[in-house]
DNA sequence: CATTTGACAGGAA
DNA sequence: CTTCCTGCCAAAT
């Protein structure tokens, strides 16, 4: 299991609605500072079906880019559809954060 | 094996 | 608030 594949596995349990930064993506993925590793996963994402990577945001709720259709437009947008709070166009970390269990099962 | 690369983070100017 | 710079880590070359 490598540390993409771990990160793949947390943001396809981010439930809609909710948020997580980088940071914490890579964190509960096992490395705390990888979180630029954590882009490189997105960036080859490889089903964005599975992974939803619009519901990763930078830790301050800014967004740097999407693989995905319109690009971080389409992905502001879709966040705004799944209910995802803004406050001064970046993502509501206070609202939106998704509260991930410290000893949830990868 | 050595380097480069990023959808980052955080702090300084 | 905007740049600029440094530290960081895993994966790709």
């Amino acid at each position: 299991m490598t540390f993409t594949e771990k990160v793949y596995k947390v943001v396809a349990q981010i439930p809609k609605g909710k948020v997580l930064t980088y940071k914490d993506v890579a964190e509960f993925a096992g490395s705390r500072g990888a979180v630029r590793a954590v882009g490189m996963a997105m960036r080859n994402n490889p089903d964005m079906t599975i992974v939803p990577c619009h519901r990763v945001v930078a830790s301050d709720g800014s967004m740097h880019g999407y693989s995905g259709q319109n690009g971080v437009v389409g992905k502001h947008q879709r966040l705004i559809d799944e209910g995802v709070q803004f406050k001064n166009d970046k993502v509501d970390l206070e609202i939106s954060r998704w509260a991930i269990s410290k000893d949830r099962v990868l």
